[in-house]
DNA sequence: CCCCCTTCTCAAAACGTTTTAAAAAGCCTG
DNA sequence: CAGGCTTTTTAAAACGTTTTGAGAAGGGGG
């Protein structure tokens, strides 16, 4: 392996300025620069990293925790993230180590990694409410940034969507359609987006339809199987009135939605709209579901280079109250929605 | 932090005599490396990787690479290995760097890591016949160790379990208790321990009960489905005589089996006997199983203390043709297994 | 031509460990 | 107590970077 002091006394320079004109410096000469980078690639000279981050006191690695369900099973959405923010972090000159955790403590692995003396940072997901984590990582001084928004305007780094508004934005467009039984399949209970899309949900509902009745609100694992079980039941009618829209956490949940309006007979748009929030799952096509679905769309791994890019700016001392993204979700309007049947416009509460 | 240099001044030594001290060399004295540990203790010493690591040349990081299936999910035995392996890693100061790979290029994942420069070696797993990951890494000079052996005889370090015996030892005790109609519901096709499982499975039939139909040697996901749909369509009697004994390469798939027959009114082992390959993953209990499931028995994460020894061994020069483990699984019989029923003595061909 | 200022380069220190080569200390033998 | 051996300790080099503080080169104005 080639080192700087390989390339110093090949070019006749000080590693000092090979060092400087590999790293852009500013004050290090055009054409030595060239002379540097040249020789640098032709002797195929790879930085060491151990030595780096002895100089620098910086590690260069960064750790993300996955939390494994009971089931052992991890979340689709995790290995989408994952993905693309190992690609974003390498860009950046950062490793991502991943760790697995399936016990009950939530801060305890995270604890484990620092002890281990590896890591300059982390990458957090899947907050819930009162998460015990920030707190924890801010108490030891060690940086951070949230993926996903914990509600209560919190003082750390994060990036997020606005999840009271995908909530208000599906109502709005179903609303204008005459839709007034909106039923809502959430996301699960335990995380901060779901309370969040469920507030959302009910203000916008309160406000433009009518307050919805306890049972047409429902939550579960972001799966087929939940979306086809609880539309199976509010369309069969025997839990109450029919909706005539049905909101969605995910669009795994809404294919699941629109079998069961398949296997009973019913039409979609006609008697029934169907909407869901789309996080860009690769394997996942809502504009392919017979009809295509009507989504608010904001792809997971849109989320991995702004927050790589945060985890660098506040690791070189940036204040994290400063990095805090909030983007709105787009909504993409598809054949899923349509107009209100005629003579279903009652609210919920009315019947 | 406190350094090496902190406790020589404390203690009036010097820094080579506290190094070799807190590591263990024996030409240290007992009174003197006495004094240095609890110096260190006192002072809450902890070493500095990266010093350690550009003094020793290695990073203390080794790798491995997460494939995920087509749907973007991982298996769970895979989470299972890596929790423990992490564990076993850890305990000997090396830190595991997990991956997450979606793309079709077996190899290109473990170049991209390479390339990264941080990584002394990698445990792979879930070999296939014909990988090509081992060829690459020796042929870079990277150590590696293989979870799960390629069954034609290898020259790198691999632990595995004997999955011919696997078949061999079901069969010989379904065959004892009288069956000839065994039908195996294996792995999926694509894995090297699948192929060495279907070998063993058609030459313990063919010496015992004669050779078996295509028909009645499947292969699918490690899913209770892929068990219930299989033995369902076998035990119909649809597809040819019906199996007295069915053959499960996970204890998911048997679970299956049992939902099967239970759907069909068939009484396990009165009717049918079940036997499964069980890799003791946390979340399922085969004991538990009504009736009781049969089964060889060969922990997954048994494998880890050996794998990261066998890696650490490895990287301190042992040659990994040395490095080879297979085990042999063992035998539970419980309740799901027993007598062929009367008059369903004869074998698959002469039906 | 001198001086000053800017632009560029350099030698050396620093990071905290491990390891080498050698010296010091301790012990025994004769 | 000299000599030789073993045990214990040491100073210094090495690992390959980054960074500091200073000096050299270059250019322009007086």
């Amino acid at each position: 392996m080639a080192t700087l002091k390989d390339i110093s006394v090949e070019l006749g320079l000080s590693v000092a300025t090979v060092s400087r004109a590999l790293n852009g410096f500013p004050e290090v000469g055009a054409k030595t620069r060239a002379r540097v980078q040249a020789a640098a690639a032709r002797l195929g000279y790879r930085p060491n990293r151990s030595a780096q981050r002895l100089a620098t006191g910086r590690s260069g690695v960064v750790g993300m925790i996955v939390k494994l369900r009971a089931d052992m099973s991890a979340d689709q959405t995790f290995f989408d993230v994952v993905t693309s923010l190992t690609a974003e972090l390498s860009a950046r000159d950062l490793d991502l180590v991943l760790s697995v955790d399936q016990g009950d403590d939530p801060v305890a692995p995270y604890k484990r990694m620092l002890e281990r003396d590896l890591l300059d940072g982390f990458v957090l997901n899947a907050p819930v409410p009162g998460d015990p984590r920030p707190g924890f990582l801010a108490e030891r001084g060690v940086p951070f940034v949230m993926h996903g928004q914990a509600h209560d305007a919190p003082d750390y780094a994060f990036y997020g969507i606005d999840n009271a508004a995908v909530s208000a934005d599906a109502i709005a467009l179903l609303t204008t359609l005459g839709h007034r039984r909106i039923a809502l399949i959430n996301g699960e209970a335990r995380f901060a987006f779901a309370a969040e899309r469920a507030a959302g949900f009910h203000a916008a509902m309160a406000a433009q339809a009518g307050p919805v009745p306890q049972g047409f609100v429902a939550d579960g694992p972001p799966t087929e199987n939940t979306g086809y079980t609880l539309a199976l039941s509010w369309l069969s009618g025997r839990a109450g009135p029919r909706p005539t829209a049905i909101l969605c956490a995910t669009t795994p949940v809404a294919a699941g939605v629109l079998r069961a309006a398949r296997d009973l007979g019913l039409s979609v748009p006609g008697d029934l709209s169907v909407a869901a929030h789309d996080d860009a799952l690769p394997n996942i096509r809502p504009a392919h579901f017979t009809p295509a679905l009507t989504v608010t769309h904001a792809p997971m791994r849109d989320a991995c280079a702004p927050l790589a890019q945060m985890l660098i700016d506040h690791l070189n001392g940036a204040p994290p109250a400063r990095l805090q993204t909030v983007i709105r979700a787009g909504l993409i309007v598809r054949a899923s929605s349509g107009p209100v049947p005629k003579g279903e416009e009652t609210p919920w509460q009315t019947t």
